[in-house]
DNA sequence: ATCGTCATTTGT
DNA sequence: CAAATGACGATC
């Protein structure tokens, strides 16, 4: 018997299924989840019959796609379409829920563009992770609107009044906000919210940080009621995030507030947008793109006509341009109210005498502050903010004071706690047997000072006094009225019942000294965030701020007047050609790459090219190899056509497969 | 990964 | 000069 020869056949070639095609809209246009930058444009399917009902616009579905199954959104159905090929089919509908709405759509391929990024790469951003059971379920039915709020404390802005009314009668009006200190800007926040409620419409809050959410949450229930907002933030698990986010994009909740990433958040008819203390870097995303909240909101509140409120107690450079394009409204108190609710400020510089207590020097306390602290301790609560967190952030020299720095990366060596080795702050390796490379001297000092140190220190120099210590891991969200000595970190604050009796700002003028384009406008918005929680001059409150008083950082501080801080900040900025008064963008990758990629750009006029230099590592080193950044700055009217440029130049490169990936980054937050 | 296009090679 | 082969680029 012959044996049969079976010839080695290979799989038998694909047999196309036999799919018909839908018979109305056959078409669908789809953005594919893929990042490559001259892939981001939409792509045409066949829809298949079967799916003809489920393939709705803003339906998630797979497709075939260069030959991988990928994910990708439904943007429309479509009679026809342009491409000359033939169409492949969809593979499958993932779920009939239309989680990218066209309002979503349009803002981030607006925000896309803005930043010379992808589409995909906003929806990864915008879009929570799918969670089957959760979408199985229904959502409930809206809370009915609430009727509209009494101004309350805004009653105390000229403009408050109005502008609630404005927002409560479907108009839209726009606010760069200078809040008032001395009452609850969450209540402030709330009584917005429900004005945007009782004309019907819907409001997104972003908040830089689960501590402010928390504070706004409890707000929006005690005015709206337990059902009428979601919270969405970052430690939600997957399903709730989930839920929280139909509920919105389904319409059965008509206000979200949450970090971040709720900027995205999917509110239907959306009357107001609210963002609390822009000037947080919290709020710039640190995924690609590099979103920012202040960007992505004021951009959502123009193309859905709603309404913006953006602000905290002081004022970021970015907020005093667009109020001075016209863009936004100044809100803020009168003088004589503001020198009502604020308390006492003074500065003592590096000349003013220190105490003679021998607890307060080594706690590096003045007189007048440490005079300020004993008095305030008898009348409740007194604040200490220390803008280093840790215990000993950086260690010197004993002798000559030179920076100790590890001996494999170079990076700054630190001490966790008192009897702790020290340790580098970027690799972590423990260092034993330090010796100075300029003197040979062993002995270590402190050259920065941390929270937990600085406790230690007060304890000593307040012995009766209860010490409390927020800041990194260990936050604390409240104090009572009860005489104690809290020591904060910027930012990890807690407020106190009935407001400090004073707060001490240490280390202040180490704040300005830093090599930032914003540090004096940063370290205003960190004073003012402490200053707000004490209680007023006439209730006693009084603030000691460790700088001189000459900077006018703290003059402004002093005076309660960032908006004027502001303005000079950004005629400042506009002098040295510094944004917001122009636009710029990072490139970041090897020198060679950045330098094609700038070549190839067509950039438009007047644009001017700096660099590329090294870049400082910073303590971000994972990239091995040398990384070189180039700033380009345009006139902002050429904003849009920088982006543009930008965005062409990375699909040339994406098009021709080169390997290294280069960052792009409009408005970087870093600059120097 | 897969498919189509276009240039190049190979067989007449 | 036509058919077969392969490189390349787009990716529906």
């Amino acid at each position: 018997m012959v044996p049969q020869v079976v010839p080695a056949r290979r799989r038998p070639p694909r047999q196309p299924p036999a799919r018909t095609q839908a018979a109305e809209l056959p078409v669908a246009r789809v953005a594919v989840e893929v990042s490559l930058a001259h892939l981001d444009r939409p792509f045409d399917y066949l829809v298949p019959a079967k799916f003809a009902e489920a393939a709705v616009p803003g339906c998630r579905v797979r497709v075939r796609f260069a030959g991988k199954l990928t994910d990708g959104y439904l943007l429309e159905r479509s009679p026809g379409s342009d491409h000359p090929g033939k169409l492949a089919f969809l593979e499958r509908v993932v779920s009939a829920e239309p989680v990218l709405t066209a309002e979503l759509a349009g803002l981030a391929r607006a925000v896309a563009d803005h930043y010379a990024g992808t589409l995909a790469d906003v929806l990864r951003l915008a879009i929570p992770p799918r969670h089957a059971a959760t979408e199985s379920q229904p959502s409930g039915p809206a809370a009915a609107p609430p009727t509209t709020p009494d101004p309350g404390p805004w009653a105390r802005y000229p403009m408050g009044a109005g502008f609630i009314a404005a927002i409560a009668g479907g108009r839209s009006p726009r606010a760069a906000w200078s809040a008032l200190p001395g009452q609850s800007w969450p209540h402030a926040i709330a009584v917005a919210v429900a004005a945007a409620a009782s004309a019907g419409r819907g409001a997104v809050v972003v908040l830089p940080d689960a501590a402010d959410l928390a504070r706004v949450d409890a707000a929006l229930t005690s005015v709206l009621g337990p059902d009428g907002h979601v919270a969405l933030s970052a430690d939600l698990g997957p399903a709730q995030r989930y839920e929280r986010w139909l509920a919105a994009a389904r319409g059965s909740v008509r206000v979200v507030a949450g970090t971040r990433s709720a900027m995205f958040a999917p509110v239907r008819d959306l009357g107001l947008v609210v963002l609390w203390d822009d000037g947080d870097d919290l709020h710039a995303e640190r995924r690609a793109p590099y979103p920012h909240a202040r960007e992505v909101l004021a951009l959502r509140a123009h193309r859905s006509g709603a309404a913006a409120l953006i602000g905290g107690f002081s004022r970021t450079a970015e907020m005093t341009q667009l109020a001075q394009a016209g863009w936004a409204r100044t809100l803020r108190a009168d003088r004589a109210e503001v020198r009502s609710r604020v308390p006492e400020i003074r500065a003592a510089g590096d000349d003013s005498e220190l105490a003679r207590d021998e607890g307060a020097r080594a706690a590096r306390l003045p007189s007048v502050a440490l005079r300020a602290a004993r008095d305030a301790l008898t009348r409740g609560p007194v604040l200490v903010q220390v803008p280093r967190r840790g215990y000993l952030a950086a260690i010197g020299c004993a002798r000559c004071r030179e920076q100790a720095r590890c001996g494999s990366c170079g990076g700054p060596l630190a001490l966790e706690s008192a009897g702790a080795q020290a340790q580098c702050r970027w690799c972590g390796r423990l260092a034993s047997g330090w010796r100075c490379p300029r003197c040979q001297a062993t002995e270590i000092r402190a050259l920065v000072t941390g929270v937990r140190r600085t406790a230690e220190e007060l304890g000593r120099a307040f012995p009766s006094a209860a010490v409390r210590v927020s800041g990194g891991q260990g936050r604390i969200g409240r104090v009572q009225a009860a005489p104690a000595l809290v020591v904060a970190t910027p930012g990890a604050e807690p407020a106190a019942d009935g407001g400090y009796a004073a707060a001490l700002l240490l280390d202040a003028q180490a704040l300005l000294g830093r090599a930032d384009l914003r540090a004096g406008e940063e370290a205003l918005r960190r004073w003012m965030n402490a200053a707000a929680l004490v209680r007023p001059r006439s209730q006693g409150g009084i603030v000691v701020v460790l700088a001189d008083a000459a900077l006018p950082a703290v003059q402004a501080l002093i005076r309660w007047d960032p908006v004027t801080h502001a303005e000079r900040e950004l005629a400042e900025r506009a002098e040295l050609g510094f944004p917001p008064a122009v636009r710029m963008a990072s490139v970041t990758g090897s020198a060679s790459a950045v330098r094609s990629l700038l070549a190839s750009a067509a950039l438009p006029d007047g644009a001017e090219v700096l660099g590329p230099v090294p870049t400082a590592v910073g303590d971000d080193r994972q990239a091995e190899g040398e990384v070189y950044r180039a700033l380009v700055r345009v006139p902002r009217t050429v904003g849009t056509r920088l982006a543009r440029a930008l965005a062409e130049a990375q699909a040339g490169r994406s098009a021709r497969k080169d390997p290294e990936r280069l960052r792009v980054r409009v408005d970087p937050l870093e600059l120097i």
